[in-house]
DNA sequence: GTCAAATATTTTACAGGTGTAATACCTGTT
DNA sequence: AACAGGTATTACACCTGTAAAATATTTGAC
């Protein structure tokens, strides 16, 4: 069994603060180590298509929906900001990968769904992606997968109970 | 057991493309999602201090190693690049909190240690992290946060090994 | 019914943080 | 002395969120 970085850290602050109950860390502390390590590495394959994980991340929005999504929902769906979503709107739409319509009803509200560009590009980068995040995952056996799967799991509906519901 | 915001995106991916494998993002979609969440909320008790995360990261950094660090040794520490600790650096010397020296055979390097004042405050702040932490986590009983924390291991091992060896 | 106020949706303006690349500076080697 | 390499900073461009603004709808009083 050989060690990480975060129990290098926790035995740093041990050493100086032996009082210290680091017991969060080696949970929070890895999945932020992990999430970092992971974004680093994901967004090789994205920035070979010239895309920010932004912005793959809301094209995949609207693809998995499979129905025209207006900026607030695609906001809410993507966790981001308004402004934020407004910007990613104007580049994947100056790149022809998705198209807006006015609501006729409700002119306030704008669609937003794919071109066939945007549809391709999702559909060819998506098992790219998957593809290398299973390589990444290679290293732990099956059961070992499931039950973190499973926790992972149980922790985020925690999170998302205490932080996710109503949010922005 | 209840669903979380994956298994539902899981589900629309699987409606819209049934024949792919979305097993990774059982866990990596987790992972990111959990990420996410968590840096908003720890966000908080930090903002009230003053301090961005990646300032308090950088002062923990030198906490924890009990010695003083050189902008280029805290950039592999915190895994920025040298111009966020750089400009980082500025912002906390000039809130008091950490001081430089110039080495002496070597003028090119610099020494960065906590001052009294930021030592008191990573002191005082780091217990308030982690006391919030362990209420988050008090949702899991005890051998499922063992269990995470081990599994969290394996897989940042891993990561480590496949893109955290040299980098930057 | 009509108009004003409140509400909703999106965009724009602005400020702040980050990374890459270029620059400045320093050391040690030949 | 020139040069190769290391360390830190600066310059620049980009992305993000907050707050304010622009536009449109709904509500409620009269």
């Amino acid at each position: 069994m050989t060690d990480d970085i975060v129990a290098s850290v926790v035995r740093q602050w041990q050493a100086v603060n032996p009082g210290l109950d680091t017991g969060p860390m080696e949970i929070i502390g890895r999945i932020n180590r992990c999430a970092a390590l992971l974004q680093q590495a994901e967004d090789a394959p994205l920035r070979a298509a010239g895309l920010t994980r932004a912005e793959f991340d809301l094209l995949g929005a609207v693809r998995r929906t499979d129905r025209e999504l207006t900026p607030g929902e695609l906001a809410r769906e993507t966790f981001s900001s308004g402004a934020a979503v407004t910007k990613r709107l104007r580049v994947l739409k100056d790149r022809a990968l998705v198209e807006r319509r006015g609501d006729d009803r409700d002119r306030r509200v704008a669609h937003v769904r794919l071109t066939d560009e945007g549809r391709a590009l999702v559909d060819r980068l998506l098992p790219e992606q998957l593809a290398y995040e299973r390589s990444v995952l290679a290293g732990l056996d099956r059961p070992g997968r499931d039950e973190l799967a499973s926790r992972l799991s149980e922790l985020l509906v925690q999170l998302e109970g205490r932080l996710g519901g109503a949010r922005r």
